[in-house]
DNA sequence: CCCAACTCCTGGGCGC
DNA sequence: TGCGCCCAGGAGTTGG
């Protein structure tokens, strides 16, 4: 699932790609979570931007296109016109120059919006998503602060992207193991909180490092895989032993999402 | 305002 | 080997 690094990982990709770029031509499936694709018909584009999960795509006359990949999403870039015969093509943009970018997205879980530059009312998650995770604004004081508003269980709270913009299930699960918070803890004090905003920028920089994790679906825009995969220490290791302590972790579901961490070192 | 529950989707894994 | 069941999961929506 595209979470921060891999959706920056896409940025950095699609961004020299797209750099005043005219959109010829837009079309999308019928859904309303795809049919703002055609609105940039004609539009030039001005830039490739990300706050969160979210990829914001400069347009002429004030306008962004934001982007959520959701589950499934992907970017692809194709010489030509969009490929008619893939069922899983939900929005594509003819662009100059013969070239053609589509949003794939086999499960329909992604979306896209025109809104005017920088008024995201109409995405309340954006909207209200906490600072990115390297902004300077963000201490941990900030961050300690932001977690005591709530009594939601920690790990619940870093996938609401109000501490801490572009937290993901896996991220979300990696920066708790090498912090040693136990996710379901419903309170932390300054010094566990400084310890998860350390921890959340090395797993997020790690990830970039390594071009995002590809478990199943996940690809970056030039069709490869991450390697964040072989990094991960908790995500996906249920029954397998802790890296730090050897014992053996654990999942369990947390507010309807898997949580694997280490009952030894992620005691409350 | 907060929060919980429900919803959207379908490929792939699994049981038989 | 093939059929059919059911889960995963971010965030939008709804209702309390």
């Amino acid at each position: 699932m595209p979470e921060l690094p891999e959706v920056e990982t896409i940025r950095r990709q699609i961004r020299p790609r797209l750099m005043a770029r005219r959109v010829l031509e837009a079309g999308s499936h019928p859904s309303p979570k795809f049919t703002p694709a055609r609105a940039t018909t004609g539009a030039t584009i001005s830039g490739v931007g990300r706050r969160g999960k979210y990829l914001l795509i400069g347009l002429d006359h004030q306008r962004e296109l934001v982007v959520h990949l959701g589950m499934t999403g992907r970017i692809v870039f194709r010489q030509g016109s969009a490929d008619d015969s893939d069922p899983h093509v939900r929005a594509w943009w003819q662009l100059d120059g013969n070239e053609t970018m589509e949003f794939i997205d086999a499960r329909r879980f992604g979306r896209l919006r025109v809104v005017p530059t920088g008024d995201y009312s109409a995405i309340p998650t954006l909207a209200r998503a906490g600072p990115e995770p390297w902004d300077s604004a963000l201490t941990p004081q900030l961050f300690w602060q932001s977690l005591r508003s709530s009594k939601r269980a920690i790990k619940t709270q870093l996938l609401s992207q109000r501490p801490v913009a572009g937290v993901g299930n896996i991220y979300a699960d990696e920066a708790l193991w090498l912090s040693e918070i136990n996710p379901a803890r419903r309170s932390i004090g300054l010094e566990r909180a400084g310890r998860l905003l350390d921890a959340v920028r090395t797993v997020m920089a790690q990830g970039i490092d390594l071009g995002g994790t590809t478990l199943r679906d996940y690809r970056n825009a030039e069709g490869g895989s991450g390697e964040n995969q072989h990094a991960l220490a908790a995500y996906g290791r249920a029954g397998l032993p802790c890296l730090r302590c050897g014992d053996t972790l654990r999942s369990k579901v947390i507010d309807a999402r898997t949580t694997v961490w280490c009952v030894a070192c992620q005691r409350n």
